[in-house]
DNA sequence: GTATTCCTACTAATCAATTAGTAGATGAGC
DNA sequence: GCTCATCTACTAATTGATTAGTAGGAATAC
């Protein structure tokens, strides 16, 4: 199995828009960039041609304009990136990762409970 | 206070390097890359004065060579990726986050434990 | 039916990261 | 001193990401 792509920051924006929202055209995902960062819309055209290439995504006619679909699932791709920093900056363990989120913010209790429940969790699924 | 930078990737393993040994020589650093990834001596020192422009790095002669040693911290540095990577794709909660982690592979009892351990240490040092 | 609007395809500029070659200085070996 | 090895500075090619302009076709307005 090769590993998951991992797609770059404006990439990921457009493809987390469509995992929201479904399938859209690319004026649809202009508008769903809500990053405050002002864009041409060729541009985001361009990038899903790109994206297209790769695989990414794929379109079909819908009346005059394409509409765009992500073929990355998003929890594969999402995957990819916790996967890809827990080996760079980790060793590879989880616990190490958790302290070091832990260590970035403060993290309030309900937060904390949560990730204990989480934890609980995935030790039950896992018998 | 601005945000952590995030360097690139050879960017990284350079100050891996450097934080696991101390301030080293260019060619002292290319040998301890050990990525499996051919390199010429001159890819490592030319990375390294690029990183110096951005303040990632220092030197001092030493001999016939520099010395070249980290600027960067490294818990601010890889606290900033964690950071990152929160907000990309975990709508910088922690608990989410942790969920991803165990997501992307088999997380062993004693990992498990250890993640516990570390979530109950951060609520009592909080106090 | 003509002008306007909206869409795609194509092209290309810019920037950062990575890569490495070449020239020239410096130091070591003998 | 001469040669060889090593080091730095400078230059530059390549690649990927991001950006957006322009041309031309298709639909819409009226």
């Amino acid at each position: 199995m090769s590993a998951a792509p991992t797609p770059s920051d404006l990439e990921l924006k457009l493809l987390q828009a469509l995992w929201r929202a479904g399938p859209g055209t690319a004026r649809e995902l202009l508008e769903a960039l809500d990053d405050g960062k002002a864009r041409a819309y060729t541009t985001v055209l361009t990038t899903l041609q790109i994206m297209e290439r790769k695989g990414f995504v794929s379109r079909t006619r819908q009346g005059q304009s394409d509409r765009w679909r992500a073929v990355l699932r998003e929890k594969r791709t999402v995957g990819g990136y916790w996967k890809q920093l827990l080996s760079r900056v980790a060793g590879g363990r989880p616990s190490v990762a958790v302290q070091h989120l832990l260590d970035v913010g403060k993290v309030d209790e309900t937060e904390l409970a949560e990730i204990e429940r989480v934890i609980r969790e995935y030790r039950e699924k896992r018998q």
